[in-house]
RNA sequence: AGAGAGGUGGCCGAGUGGUCGAAGGCGCACGCCUGGAAAGUGUGUAUACGCCAAAAGCGUAUCGAGGGUUCGAAUCCCUUCCUCUCUGCCA
């Protein structure tokens, strides 16, 4: 959520920077300044006449205590009209404050100066490409299929279970997933983020904090009877840790990282961009999370960008790095870098990592702040991607590593494999 | 899950209807003292919003959360969440 007051002392550099996004912005952002004019004015009002009320208050006590009783319930009667009209300007003023929220939680965030203006996928920037694309025999397998011809995931079994979108990993195959957990952890812990085993469950308050409710509402499985919710993934556990708090100068930076299994509804998915591991309900994913003074926000950023690379180099994927332009920009990202690995047997590209800054975005929704040198208290800038996604990256793996009679291991898994090879 | 106790500032802790944003202590910051330090001593030390060009200052709200009673609530009532102790259940 943006600030009120930025929006209104920067109003042209926002209207202009949200076109990118290909929004006129120009209509809510009005509407915003309208409304916090108004709460303002009925916060004024409201304040004079408490202000009077208490003051009246006081002296009723103080005229008790002296034994004139006659004179001070003579206040009282009066007061009781203060009453009447400071419980309706607390109403306007609380309609006032909704009504803002309101608008302002439908503005998304203000881009980065360097994101592409653009309306779809189509103009976002590649901005890096890396890793050979193997050149696969004629026969070679759909990640799906390999998974059948090895035994080494079933759907079927999954649909039987649950329903479809939950994968069942069999032998090698879930041994492959632990590795690739595992390997993932690792690499981000030696990099100096934090392991956090966290909750999968979320209350509603965590829900908001990070966005998903109450916009995205449909996309959470919801536990009804215990007002409880599913993560859609680790960045809400994690970064709802931070709710509320007011870091010191000296606890940056905040790194964390955490696996957990994500779920999500997908609603409204179909098609074959959704055959086998492309998209499912269940998923399991290693986030990192960083927390960081605005000045170091980008900079942290492009080391977190450059960390992910490494883990896809190591792994010697082919993979490349999009630029998001404004109209594929998440809602709630100023500068998000996507990564996509190269499916050579589906012949596409699939989406394994968002990293994304969110300035002081998610900041302001979940009252993160620190105090800075000069003890003033200001929002921080939050930062996340996934490091990595796993089904997209085993798909990725699968196709490109497969050699006919078998599927080879990359080289930096054996060592949490156990085997070099499943056949 | 049942019975009881309790949730107050960064921490500990006082406060059962009136000038309480809240005693006292610890911690922290700055100063004095000191050759230096300790001890001692002085001052300051929550958050949000509003008024103000801004600072100073002032106002309002906040004692787990939400509602209520009252001229006035940390204090009384209701709802809810959480913590602790005992009992029960359980990986």
């Amino acid at each position: 959520m943006l600030q009120v007051h930025r929006i209104r002392e920067e109003k042209d550099v926002v209207v202009t920077a949200l076109a990118k996004r290909g929004i006129d912005a120009e209509p809510l952002v009005n509407e915003a300044i309208r409304l916090d004019e108004e709460r303002r004015a009925s916060q004024a009002e409201l304040d004079n006449t408490l202000a009077k009320s208490n003051s009246m208050s006081k002296e009723i006590g103080i005229l008790f205590k002296q034994g004139k009783a006659e004179e001070a319930n003579a206040l009282k009667a009066e007061t009781a009209q203060l009453k009447e009209s400071s419980k309706d300007l607390a109403e306007v003023l609380q309609q006032k404050t909704a009504a803002l929220q309101e608008v302002l939680s439908q503005i998304p965030n203000v881009p980065h100066a360097s994101v592409p203006a653009g309306t779809n996928e189509e103009d976002n920037e590649v901005v890096f490409e890396e890793g050979d694309i193997p050149e696969l025999k004629e026969d070679a397998l759909p990640h799906w299929e390999l998974a059948k011809k090895y035994d080494i995931i079933d759907f079927e079994l999954g649909v039987k279970v649950t329903g479809a979108g939950f994968p069942i990993y069999k032998g090698k195959g879930a041994k492959l997933q632990r590795a690739l957990i595992a390997y993932f952890l690792d690499k981000n812990t030696q990099a100096g983020y934090t392991e956090m085993q966290v909750p999968l469950l979320v209350n509603e308050a965590s829900g908001f904090g990070t966005g998903q409710l109450p916009d995205k509402e449909g996309q959470m499985y919801e536990l009804e009877a215990d007002n409880l919710y599913l993560i859609p993934t680790a960045e809400v556990p994690i970064t709802n840790m931070l709710r509320d708090v007011i870091l010191k100068e000296s606890d940056f930076p905040i790194q964390y990282t955490g696996y957990t299994p994500c779920f999500r509804r997908e609603a409204g998915s179909y098609g074959a961009h959704v055959r086998g591991l492309n998209r499912l309900h269940q998923f399991d994913k290693v986030e990192i999370v960083r927390v960081e003074k605005p000045e170091n926000s980008y900079k942290a950023l492009d080391i977190m960008v450059d960390h992910v690379k490494e883990l896809l180099r190591e792994l010697k994927l082919p993979y490349r790095i999009l630029k998001l332009c404004g109209g594929d920009l998440g809602f709630t990202s100023a500068l998000t870098y996507d990564f996509e690995v190269y499916s050579t047997a589906q012949e596409r590209w699939l989406e394994i990592s968002s990293v994304s800054n969110f300035e002081t975005f998610q900041a302001n929704r979940i009252k993160l702040r620190y105090k800075d040198g000069q003890n003033k208290t200001q929002l921080a800038h939050t930062l996340n991607g996934s490091s990595l996604a796993l089904p997209r990256l085993l798909a990725g793996i699968l196709e490109n590593y497969q050699r006919g009679d078998r599927i080879e291991i990359p080289e930096v898994l054996r060592p949490y494999t156990g085997f070099d090879s499943i056949s």
